[in-house]
DNA sequence: AAGAATTTTTAGATTAATCTAAAAAAACAA
DNA sequence: TTGTTTTTTTAGATTAATCTAAAAATTCTT
């Protein structure tokens, strides 16, 4: 029914809505797709006589109710998956973003109802991103960015928003994993960088841009 | 480097080069591809541009080595997965085909080989085929059709060589299950069909197609 | 509120995989 | 060996997904 390249398109703007919380453009689109904006435009249209999207010429583009049905089962797709290579295969949290990007177009309900009984119905998947379940509810989460956290406050780290293997890679050398105890020991004011403690031993030092992609939650 | 396309091409061509030993007729890849001839003449010019197959108009078509090696690996993910879905996942024999033939085209040495170890690289697959090593060994088994099989003997059955649900079902249904001991009683001449009794218990009746159908191996 | 810059869409091609219909080659049969 | 049947290939289209270049619409900036 939906091609792989359809369901990417979906997932992709189901993302960018989620984090706007609007319209999307056909350039947003077409950074993240790795295509160009004429071929966007193609696909807005097909997507949208599919009632896929809503979509009107230079309006942007959001997912119909169906749409997002299609997203989401996509997007519990690639976590389950992501969790059962970590989980059962002994992959590390760095090496399975591209594997799940294939496992997730694989189809058969079937399939995921039984690997998620499998793998003991995980909740989150090893970046720490919710899974949404088989009506495609996701819960929203109170994450807040470990840069947006004051000095002195201690939190717990619970995710990451960024998945390239190289800052995973980084993380894992600084000791910074799921689950870590993180203080915050000091803020640069210049270039918003932080010296944290780690509850795991180290003080380190770490820049706005990672801190930005660390995602946390307060500790009383 | 190989598309989704031209690996099922591949692996077509690998199992009917094993059944006849020589040459592959256009008509044969499209019956099983389920397509048209004219579509495997295109497919096979550009299969043996890519030094795939070997191809002259005409006459028929075999893989070349590096043709074989990715049907072989094919086949390998094909039955690992099947492995997969049967001993890990809870699902019976006849629901698994379908589901591997897409999940043999995921594109990941690592996947494969952490698949294999997790699974504590089986020799063969739910149905009783071999798998293929990760050099894309494979051992040539000394099969026989329970068809062929003279009255009196005893035998186990190894595997089939049908893989369709309807088959597969029939078969649990009445018993014939992978491991099964099977005595032939009698082999009525004018329809080759046979009396058997299984280990499990009962005796029963069945035809020569469904014989045919049946890999086993005989007992002393 | 123009004019300029940016974004988006359309027009026209390209590539992969398929099809139908027709032509060509090979195999079979009298 | 010569006609007939079958198999295979070619010719010409079609569909999905993409591209570049050009046109159109929108947005930004004085
Ligand atoms: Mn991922
Ligand atoms: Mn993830
Ligand atoms: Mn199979
Ligand atoms: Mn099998």
């Amino acid at each position: 029914m939906t091609s792989f390249t359809e369901e990417n398109y979906l997932k992709i703007i189901y993302k960018l809505s989620a984090e706007t919380n609007s319209e999307v453009s056909t350039n947003a689109v077409a950074e993240l797709t790795q295509t160009k904006a004429a071929s966007v435009s193609d696909m807005l249209r097909k997507l949208s006589d599919k009632q896929l999207v809503n979509y009107q010429k230079y309006q942007g583009v959001t997912l119909t109710a169906e749409g997002e049905r299609v997203a989401l089962s996509v997007i519990r797709k690639h976590r389950l998956w992501e969790v059962f290579l970590v989980a059962k295969l002994g992959f590390n949290w760095d090496e399975v973003h591209d594997i799940a990007e294939q496992l997730e177009h694989i189809d058969s309900e079937e399939l995921v109802a039984k690997l998620d009984e499998f793998l003991g119905f995980p909740k989150f998947d090893p970046h720490g991103d919710p899974i949404p379940d088989h009506n495609g509810r996701m819960p929203v989460l109170g994450y807040q960015n470990l840069s947006e956290i004051e000095v002195g406050k201690n939190v717990l780290m619970v995710g990451v928003s960024e998945h390239s293997s190289a800052f995973l890679q980084y993380l894992d050398k600084t000791g910074l994993i799921l689950g870590a105890g993180i203080t915050i020991l000091e803020l640069n004011e210049f270039d918003k960088s932080l010296s944290i403690s780690i509850s795991s031993g180290n003080a380190i030092f770490i820049s706005h841009e990672v801190a930005k992609n660390i995602l946390v939650i307060e500790q009383k």
